[in-house]
DNA sequence: GCACAACATGTTATCGATGCCAATAGGAAG
DNA sequence: CTTCCTATTGGCATCGATAACATGTTGTGC
């Protein structure tokens, strides 16, 4: 950084104009070289690329975009949270973005206002991207929301449909719906719920998964209870939980809020599955390592990363192209944090169960 | 996104020599009250703002960028990982940056090779950006990244020092010294250790900083283990660790090892702390929520991030600034996996304790 | 009353690449 | 041998904002 400062103004890295004084042909036919046009000579081609070689020349982002009007990098708007879902939705999407020659620049914001959501949009317009995915759980699509992704491509993630914009989700009611039949199928009367913030329309759709499983099979729907992501918030609905005798199954809405939710029971002495059983959602790293492992409900939330900037890349390539809803599936992943009730099949399995007490 | 494309050519968006014409005063005139020069006077500023305001004008940024030679963006280099410590990090340099004004592009790879950080190190001087936060470890420096980093500001992140660099980094060395410190005033006789993996800069000086505590203390120091940061590379270890009976305690160099170790430890029957301690770093949220909840040394990365943006933004606006290196500190946290030797206070206190076997 | 400063604004050149159109050359077709 | 076409290449305008310089305008101190 010395050398920029110091070196006066001497050192102005090379434009395409040297380039093409080098090689002895116009700037137009080093552009035309660069960006892969078919009509220049082999020959020409490489004194190009000598000079280019010879003069460490790098393209100027901010021109190309200026004189083309693309930028070729899209946005993303998220929440600032370390969930393990949103961290591998990212990279799912840089990695696509990559390979489709796109570069990726985040906005992340504190909260779900719609005025945070607002702000992080237009910063992203204003920096001039081609398009725009939306992954925060839109609940009230704003004026200003509406306008601004009317200006740009739009591809929402889990969030609430605006008029000129494109959908991707993971059918989270079905994960839902997958979880509960899971702790039926093993025998449980019921199955109790601790939901994500209602704000969350994953959280809201997993919800009605899970009542509409319940109420199809014609089973009591218990209330729910609510928490916000954290592995705290799914403690204290434990605490809660563990104190109610009728309960032997959970469905939990996130992986991290479910060890909350084990510990608490471990902490009040009840026994994982042997008493309750639990079920999380997203199948982080760290599921198979808990005790007892927990079984959840698996998002491909890479893959969904990379299908939303697949969809993007192509409506940017064709505008004409129809827009097409897309979803991805869930996966249930049966470990050791569910069986049948009556404690048989304990995490410390105890030698002489005394079903049902 | 109809809209641009059927729209036709009519809506260009408009340009600050539009909001000239509308306001009645010279394009640069806008550009000085947009700028916040003080030389505007009220009563033009007041008619810019109306034309802007009327016309819905927005700053071109590509344009403003090619013109004044600075993008106010940072780049930042960074593995692909959902580990917690690197995705904290990731935040802490974002709220800072936009804090500073700033944008953040990052570009992530998905190995350590040096040609890997290469290609992301120039994608980013490609796209402009006015200064760079490597945030990997880089234990070789080839000439092409001595190269890059001279061409632009950077500070690395727990990096080996370039030539033209600024350093920020927690000290490392010292969280393994507290981690071994604490076992070692609990009484045990010496303290293992699960490294993690060789290439990384942060691994090798937990590992010099366990190493010196031992030594200083005339203890034995035991072989050390390697893992990849996994949780399944923490398991491993703790299956080899388990069956070792001299083992009593446990320094882990990360969160995610720890709980693999853990969950070995306890399949194998060892209890923890009772048989054995174990410490973890990072202190990621589930800490607190496993069985038992992990003793960890806390590390505040986000305000590493907020250090380094600091740091790069004072070094753009006035290049003269003298570097200087920053270190923040980790905090031992403690929780129930760690215990004297001994076996008297295990997480299921068992009632008549076989002290050693 | 004059010189000079400070302020407010306009003019022009420029940043670096690309889009569009024109121009040249070589070859195929008639 | 002419005409037309295609493959290459160059010239020029342009994208939208800002830096640098120039101009005009008001005010101030002696």
């Amino acid at each position: 950084m010395e050398m920029r400062s110091a070196g006066g103004d001497a050192v102005r890295p090379p434009a395409m104009a040297d380039v093409a004084r080098v090689a002895g042909v116009s700037p137009q036919t080093v552009s035309r070289t660069l960006s892969g046009h078919p009509s220049v000579q082999e020959s020409t081609r490489a004194k190009v690329l000598a000079a280019v070689d010879q003069l460490g020349y790098r393209k100027n982002n901010a021109a190309r975009v200026l004189s083309s009007g693309r930028s070729r990098s899209i946005g993303v708007v998220m929440l600032r949270t370390v969930f393990y879902s949103r961290v591998t939705l990212m990279y799912g999407i840089e990695s696509a973005a990559q390979e489709a020659g796109y570069s990726v620049s985040a906005a992340t914001t504190d909260c779900l206002d719609t005025s945070a959501i607002e702000d992080a949009l237009s910063r992203l317009t204003d920096q001039g991207v081609d398009g725009v995915i939306l992954a925060v759980p839109l609940m009230h699509v704003s004026r200003r929301i509406e306008q601004l992704t009317r200006s740009v491509p739009t591809v929402t993630i889990d969030g609430s449909r605006t008029s000129a914009t494109e959908v991707v989700a993971v059918d989270q009611s079905l994960a839902a719906r997958l979880a509960t039949r899971h702790l039926l199928d093993l025998g449980h009367e019921t199955v109790w719920h601790v939901a994500g913030p209602g704000e969350w329309l994953e959280a809201a759709s997993r919800t009605r998964g899970w009542r509409d499983t319940l109420e199809a099979e014609g089973r009591v729907v218990p209330p729910e209870l609510e928490g916000d992501w954290s592995p705290e918030s799914g403690y204290r609905n434990g605490l809660i939980l563990g104190r109610i005798p009728d309960v032997t199954a959970v469905f939990v809405a996130s992986d991290e809020m479910a060890f909350g939710v084990v510990r608490a029971l471990h902490e009040l002495g009840r026994r994982v599955p042997g008493d309750i059983s639990v079920v999380g959602v997203d199948d982080i790293a760290l599921a198979s390592y808990c005790s007892p492992p927990l079984t959840t409900v698996a998002q491909p939330f890479a893959e969904m990363g990379a299908l939303a900037v697949r969809h993007l890349v192509r409506h940017l390539n064709d505008p004409e192209a129809a827009p097409e809803p897309a979803a991805v599936e869930p996966a249930l992943v049966v470990r050791a944090s569910t069986a049948p009730p009556g404690g048989s099949r304990g995490e410390k399995p105890p030698r002489g169960s005394s079903s049902g007490t």
